[in-house]
Order: C-alpha cells, then structure tokens, then sequence
DNA sequence: GCGCCTGATACCCACCGGGTATCAGGGCGT
DNA sequence: ACGCCCTGATACCCGGTGGGTATCAGGCGC
C-alpha cells in the first residue's frame, strides 16, 4: 500500500477547515464530487474514519483531528522542499528575512545595516514566523523568547528586555508607575485580547478576538483592552497609548531563528554578524 | 502549479540515493522509462536540475542535494501523519517506546515497570530514535542529550551521569585509573571510530567505519579502536572490554523525548511516571 | 569493432482524477 | 403536510498521465 499523495492531504485539510464539502471543493478549484470520493478513498486506505457526516454537517472525528494536526506540518515540509530547492539553484538568491509586521525596527535596521549580503524582509502577522520557516518562504526569522515556540530552529540571541503593558491613555491605569502582571491581567474593564488558535479557533474568555497588530493597537486606543508587550516594541505606539512598566512580567529575548540544522551559508554569516553587534 | 506529489519525492529520494536510474527503478518496483520520465518532469515543473548525467553516471547538483535533504524529513512527516491517524483510531494501541540497542536496561525496566499502561519497546541502531518519532513510527524515545539532536522534541530528563572510556584490555590505557578527554582522542592506535552521516557517508578519519554497537564492540575488543560511553553502557561491555572514567567528558543526560506539542495522552502518563521515579 | 551497460525516446494502454447530471435525505418555511 | 433547498453521495463519461514494452544512442572495455 501506497502512502498519501500530497494531493490527498491537500484536500483532506481543506475539507477538515471548511468541515462542508462544497466550500472546500470551490477553495481547492474543483467540483463537488471528486471531492467527495478523494476523501471517502482516503478514509478507505488509511482504513480510518475521519468525518462524521450526519444531518447539519460535517465534523472531525479523533482520528481526523490527528490527521489535521499532523498533515499542516507535512504540507509545510514538502512545500519547503520546494522553495529551497528553486531558491538553491537560483545564484541570485537574497536571503529572505522574515519577522512580524510591527516589531520594534531599530534593532532590525542595525542588523540589516551589519549584514552584507543582500537581504529581502518579508512581514507576516503575529506567530507567523514559523510557518514561513516551515515551509521555506524565509530563511531566517526574528522571533521572540518565550512567547514563540521555537521548537525545531536554532536561535542566536539578539536583545532582552523587559515588557510594559500599553493601555488607553484615557483609563485610570495610564496614570500609574508600574504594573504587575497580576493586576494587568484583572482589570475587569481592559480583558485580555483572544488571540486565534493554529485552527483559528478562539479561545474563550471576555476580551476582544484579534487577528492582527493592528487591530488590537486599534481596540487598545478605543479603551478596550490592554497588551503587554517587550518595551522596544513602543516603536508602533499610538498616541491613544500609554505604556506602564509590568514589573514582573518575564523579559523577552529577541532571537534569530532559522531551522535546524540549516546549511545555508548566507544564514550563517547573518547569525555571525548579528553576535558581533551584540 | 500545484505542488510536489509525495511520489515524485519517492522517485528522486530512490535515484539520490542510488545514483542509478535502472537500479532506482528496480528497488520502487517500476520499469526505468517511467521514472526517467518523472525525474525529468519533476526538474522541469521545478525549473530546476537535480542531476547531471554524463558519461560515467549520475551526480546530484547543489539543488539536487538540497532537496534530498529536505525530502527525507518531508517525506517522513507524510508517512509520520499516516500512521498516527490509523493508530489514532485503533482503541487498542499500546505505547511504541524507541530506544537504541544496547543501551542500558536497568533504567528502561524501571520506567516500563512503573507504567502502567502497555508498552510496546522498538529498538534501533545509534542515533535513529529520531528518524522513528519523526515518521510515527514511535511515540516516544529514550536518547541522550548532548550526543543525540533533540530539535524538534519535548523531553524528559531521566539520569545524569559522567563518561567513561571503553579500552581494550590488553592495550596499556586499560591500566589507567582515569583518562581526559584529551588524552582519549589522541591515541594514535586506538583512533576514534566514525559513524554514517544521515546521508550515509563517513567523515574523512583514521578510524575504522561503523554502523552498529556491535559492530564498535568487536573492534575495541579487537584493540582496533576505544569509545567514550555514559557509564551506565557498561552494561554491555565484554569480558575483553575496559572502562576507564573520563575525568573531563561532559555528562550524558538520558531522556525521555517526544514530538514537541505530542498530544498523546499515554504518553503524558509515561512522563509522569517516569518524572516521579527520578 | 562489437558487445554491453547506461539513460533517453517512442508508443500504447489502462487507470483514475476531474467534469456534469442526478439522486437522496434532512430541515424548515408556508 | 408538502415541497423546496441545501447538503453530500452516486452514476457515468472523458482526457491526461503514469506505467508498461520495445528500441535507440552513446561511452567504455575486451
């Protein structure tokens, strides 16, 4: 027996986050139908159920939630083959730095002024670094310790600092001199913003659900809710913003992350120019 | 263009590996037209040559070589999301615990005794374990920190321990009272064996090639070579084995290692267990 | 020069992935 | 209650392509 084809996966995690076969067939530019067989072939090979379909829809079973959760890094791997393999045989190739949109850009302009080879800097939304790693769009990331899972990538530390909670400007709390974490977690008018899970599922919880930086520097300045944040991020402040030391929150480390075991050597000389000017 | 399909990277896997297109073909189970074929559509879909064949044989380019590095763990994540998806949903599934042969087994008694859920033990050469997590075959592995890469993985420690050097009997080292690492390294008739690379290649060196404990175990009792092992290994040693401690070799810490963010609730439990017996 | 071993080419067939048309059944509005 | 609609499943057809055999082309060695 065969193993999975990529095209198999494709669709399985297409139908697994529309959980609706139509929606997904449209997404992936095909017709219902094959949709319909790929999977039910798939759930036969593998000899697994992975959908319940009954009246009102689709949903996972345990074993399809496995799946899905196994099947976003492979497509990731095999999609980093890829890239790589292009980008290796192109001479011209910059290298490819990605780091979230937003971040504080003083620390990346020394990097990039330290660094001489050509360096291309892509964005992404928060937590997104990793991804771009995975699947070979970046070859090296700006991230941060420990809020990023840095799991599987090297990392050279690049700046530690302490964080600070940035609150409306309007609200009682902009007056103070420092926080703890505890009381920036509690003020019952400020919740906490929902960040989406890797399924885009929310957690619960009274605060807002955000997407990107800018929305919460937005929800922030409509006194919605706070943020703590590493202080060097005050970069994107608003006016409507205050920042207040949380004294005990954990510093955070920006680090330079590329996969492990990563043999390019352009990654190599960034990694070496960036612990010389630390 | 839809991306790479799992069997194109079988098929260049099976030609990087072999360097032969007929014997590639032959070890996949097809005829060698095909798969001439595949290799030329998957460098043009790439845009990108993988191999260069003139007279005397097939070579991989520098792009060649990338993406076999890269296909392995890819293709090792597809096969990975298999199986865990069919043991997903077998209610039956023991715990398929990976360590390396010959490594000690009074500690593995012990965490296997203090279970209680059923443990199925896997053994593998020297510095596998990981290719077993990374492809499903294992759930959790028994390796050592700092000799195996535990990128990748959530671990547990189980023992610390210091080193020691395994001589042969007869040589004059087997009377010492206790080596330095310096001094282990630099004995011009014991030269230290190599191990295979993941690509199975061998470092350039004086020291004899080997692929399996065995293997190193009949060369130092041939007086052909010494290693430098955890004491606990000594397990294995043979009558015509000497250990003398390595004063100055870093300590070898056994764990217990898992894919990072593993949701595997048997494996949580074997943690626990293991945490608590420490 | 002649095998012969290599990979490439030519050609055919059968399978299967994708399409359209249609069915089947549950929910819901009237 | 009936019928509509929305869902996924089924039936069936077609074309592309992956796989097969036969053969070619060129480099090496005896």
């Amino acid at each position: 027996m065969h193993d999975l084809e990529t095209r198999e996966l494709r669709y399985f995690v297409a139908v697994a986050e529309a959980l609706h076969f139509g929606r997904a067939a449209t997404a992936l530019g095909i017709a219902q139908p094959p949709l319909s067989r790929a999977i039910r072939q798939l759930e036969q090979r593998l000899g697994v159920q992975l959908f319940v379909r009954d009246r009102r829809g689709v949903a996972l079973t345990d074993a399809g939630r496995v799946l899905l959760r196994e099947a976003r890094p492979a497509l990731d791997a095999i999609a980093a083959a890829a890239r790589r393999t292009q980008r290796a045989a192109d001479p011209e190739r910059p290298l490819v730095l990605v780091t979230k949109a937003g971040a504080s850009h003083a620390l990346l302009q020394r990097l990039l002024d330290a660094s001489t080879a050509p360096i291309e800097v892509l964005l992404c939304e928060v937590g997104e670094q990793a991804r771009f790693l995975r699947d070979g769009r970046a070859d090296v990331a700006v991230m941060h310790r420990p809020v990023d899972d840095l799991a599987g990538f090297d990392t050279e530390d690049l700046l530690t600092e302490p964080q600070v909670a940035i609150v409306p400007a309007q609200h009682p709390l902009a007056a103070r001199e420092r926080l703890t974490l505890a009381e920036a977690g509690a003020v019952a008018d400020l919740p906490i913003a929902r960040w989406p899970r890797l399924d885009g599922s929310y957690p619960d919880g009274p605060g807002p659900e955000v997407r990107t930086q800018s929305e919460i520097a937005q929800l922030v300045a409509l006194g919605r809710t706070l943020l703590v944040i590493p202080a060097s991020s005050r970069a994107w402040q608003w006016p409507e913003h205050v920042a207040v030391p949380v004294v005990d929150a954990p510093e955070i480390t920006t680090v330079l992350a590329w996969p492990a075991g990563s043999r390019v050597p352009a990654v190599a000389a960034l990694v070496r120019s960036a612990a010389a000017l630390r």
